[in-house]
DNA sequence: CAAATCAGGACCAAAGTGGTCCCCTTTTGG
DNA sequence: CCAAAAGGGGACCACTTTGGTCCTGATTTG
């Protein structure tokens, strides 16, 4: 089905409930676990370990103590879903041939592909590094970035 | 990791074994499932499981009995890496939101992303819409195909 | 009728995923 | 200086999925 884990797309969700919670208080503050977990509508304890993931990954800049809590590292026009994907999910690679790594298929004098599953990846990385959280906290943000721009994959100063 | 699982990877690779097999016998013949084996370095009962939903997904024909086996029910320009995923690992859906049925997220109300969701799957599905096992047969096929046909494409200095 | 061959599905071990919890460190404020 | 509020890092386990094998039945040929 190629589909991308659930702790992901939860931790997407997250982020985009992040992105309005900012648009609201516009100096941003810092929103702790438990107020994310309810703004999001999930269970603490999984929101909680998403979000570590995401401050491991750069998505997310984090404060301990009291009055601690997460904020975004960067604008959300900045941020990719490629990049969320690789935080949560580890880097994309649709095969073993398609993968970074000098793991190469035992059976590679019968496999041409390699090279054809490496392509193939990183068109799929791009489009999913075209996308930013921007767009996607948006009803229909992708398809309007899409139709506004349809050549170059980054507007500078976004709307 | 979004990575798809190993019966479809070793069904693509199944497939374009198939493909140099008809190209040395011009009239194409049946392959049996040991044949296929054989050719593929891979074991006979996962072979035939494979070749089995192959069948179902009306990307091979097959005939029983003595002489009997298989074919290619297209040829290799008509078949697509998207109808081969579809055949062995069901319709590709990044996510629950990203599907077809009518399962909602049941969140919905606080999910905006539905509808780019969907805009992505679309994306994913049609690039991989756009590469036939015909090139996927043949080193490098893909990129080639891609250079010679540039309907769409990215800065050349991408990386 | 026997042999070859595909069809369908049962079955099980191994791996992966999802979710919770625990204990530790950091920070703030009385 | 200590208690409370917060995040950090894993351990842990139940559940599901996947990978792979095998068995039984249906077709076809000679």
């Amino acid at each position: 089905m190629l589909r991308l884990n659930r702790q992901t797309d939860y931790g997407i969700m997250i982020l985009t409930c992040l992105v309005r919670e900012d648009d609201k208080a516009m100096p941003p503050r810092l929103l702790s676990a438990p107020e994310i977990a309810t703004a999001s509508g999930l269970a603490l304890p999984n929101v909680s370990k998403i979000l570590k993931a995401l401050v491991r990954g750069g998505i997310l800049q984090s404060r301990r103590g009291v009055q601690g809590g997460y904020q975004l590292s960067r604008l959300p026009a900045d941020i990719s879903i490629q990049q969320i994907i690789t935080a949560l999910d580890g880097p994309i690679s649709m095969t073993d041939c398609a993968g970074e790594g000098p793991e190469q298929c035992d059976v590679s004098s019968l496999c041409p592909m390699s090279a054809n599953w490496k392509y193939i990846n990183d068109k799929i990385v791009e489009t999913l590094e075209s996308i930013t959280l921007e767009q996607m906290a948006i009803p229909g943000g992708v398809l309007a970035a899409a139709n506004n721009d349809s050549d170059s994959t980054r507007n500078p100063e976004g709307e």
